[in-house]
DNA sequence: TGTACATCAGTGAACGCGCGTTCACTGATGTAC
DNA sequence: TGTACATCAGTGAACGCGCGTTCACTGATGTAC
C-alpha cells in the first residue's frame, strides 16, 4: 500500500531541489506567503515553471519542506552552540544559545506567517507542536543541568519550557520591529535571566 | 493643499463600509491575509466588486483600516475591564484583564499575519509600535496602582510593560495551537504572575 | 408633508493580465558492456 | 577508459481561469421649495 514508486533521487534532482528551496525562503520572506507565486520562486531559482512542477506539486509543499528543512537546521545549530558552552556561567550560556539562534528576519515573518497559517489546519498544527517538543527535549537537559551547577534545581521542567518558549516568540518580535534598537535586545536577555531564575529555586531549601 | 476633497459621507456609506469591514476580518482570518480576493470580501458582505472600489484603493487599505478600528475597539474594552477590577485582588484583576483580552483565533491569525507584513515596511512598523505604546499607556498604570496597593513598587515600569507584551504574543501563539486545552492557558497565567513579581519589589526594602 | 430635482452609491458587464498547470520535446545524466 | 543506449530532468510554448480594475448605468438618498 505504498503510495508512490520509490523514485531513486539523482544528483541533479537534489541540487535543484535545494536551489528551489533557498529561493523559496526567499521569496516568501520578501513578498510574504500567500502573494508568493511559482514563477517568482522560479525566477528566483533559475529555472522555468516546468522544474517546479517535476520537483513539487504546489507551492504548499514546497513551504513546508523548505520549513522543515531550516528548523532542522536551526536545531543543529543550537545543538552545537549549547554543546561547547557547558563549562561557561548562565549569563555566558544564555548569551551563546542566544547567538545561536539569531533573530533572523527573514526567518521570523516566514515562521510568524507558517504559525498563523498552521492554526487553519490540524495536521500543520502538530507539525509545530512537533517542533517545538524537539526543541524543548534540546535545551531543556542543558538549561536544568546548568541551573543544577549554581545550585539550583527546576521544580517543574515543562512549565520553564513553555515559558522560555513564550518568551523567545514574544521578544524576537519586538526586536524586529526596532531594527538596531539596543534596548529590545537587552531586554530580552533580562526577561529570559529573570524567567529561569523565578522557575528554578536553590537546592537547599524548599520555597514555597 | 489638502489631498482629498473631503467628501460627506452619508449613512448609506457608512453602513457599507462597516459591512466591508467585518466581512474583512473574517476573510482574512479564513483564507490568509495574501490569499484574500476582493471578489472573497464583496461575497461575504453582499456587494459587488464595485461597490468595493468606491470605497477602498486596495486590500492593503481595507485591511489597515480594519485593523486598527479592530484594534481600538479592543483597547476600549481593556480599558472598560481595567476600570472595573480596581478594588479586586492582582489574582483577581489579572484573570479580569486576561478576560477582557480573549486569545481570539481570527484576530490573532490576522494580528499575526499583519505584523509579519508590517516588518516589511517602515510606515507599518510605525503603526505596530504606536499600538502598543497605546495599549500600555492604558495597561501599566493600573498595573502599577494594583501593585502599589499591595505594598510593591514597579522600578523600571518600561521593562515590566515590554516583558508582559512579549508574554502576551508569546504565550498567546501556545494557547492557539492547543484550542481546548488547559495547560496552556493555566501557564499563561503563573507566567504573567512571575513577571509581575519579579519586576516589583516591596516597598519597605529594597532588592538588589 | 409632498414633489421635483440633483447628486451619490452601488451594479454588473467587459476587458485583459498574470498566473497555475500541462505536455510534447530535447539535452543531460547515468549505466552496461 | 570509451561507446551506445535508455531514462530522466528541465524546457518553453500553449491554454484558460480567476481575478483586479474600469466605467456607463440606474436606483437610492438627500435637499430645496
Amino acid at each position: 500500500m505504498s503510495t508512490t514508486a520509490p523514485r531513486r533521487v539523482t544528483a541533479r534532482r537534489a541540487r535543484t531541489r535545494r536551489r528551489m528551496l533557498d529561493a523559496a525562503l526567499q521569496v516568501f520572506a520578501e513578498e510574504g506567503f500567500g502573494r508568493s507565486t511559482v514563477e517568482q520562486v522560479c525566477e528566483r531559482a533559475g529555472f522555468t515553471r516546468g522544474a517546479f512542477y517535476s520537483n513539487f506539486a504546489s507551492l504548499d509543499e514546497l513551504f513546508l519542506a523548505m520549513w522543515e528543512e531550516r528548523s532542522e537546521r536551526m536545531l543543529e545549530d543550537l545543538r552545537e552552540a549549547l554543546a561547547e558552552v557547558t563549562a561557561a556561567s548562565p549569563d555566558q550560556a544564555l548569551r551563546a544559545a542566544l547567538g545561536a539562534i539569531p533573530v533572523d528576519d527573514a526567518w521570523y515573518r516566514v515562521t510568524a506567517e507558517f504559525t498563523a497559517h498552521a492554526l487553519r489546519n490540524p495536521s500543520l498544527r502538530r507539525v509545530m507542536a512537533a517542533r517545538e517538543q524537539a526543541v524543548l527535549d534540546t535545551v531543556l537537559p542543558v538549561v536544568v543541568a546548568t541551573l543544577a551547577r549554581l545550585g539550583r534545581r527546576v521544580p517543574e521542567v515543562t512549565a520553564l519550557g513553555r515559558a522560555l518558549v513564550a518568551v523567545h516568540d514574544g521578544t524576537a518580535v519586538q526586536v524586529l520591529l526596532e531594527p538596531g534598537a539596543e534596548e529590545p535586545r537587552r531586554r530580552r536577555e533580562e526577561l529570559f535571566l529573570t524567567v529561569l531564575n523565578a522557575y528554578s529555586t536553590p537546592i537547599a531549601e524548599e520555597a514555597p
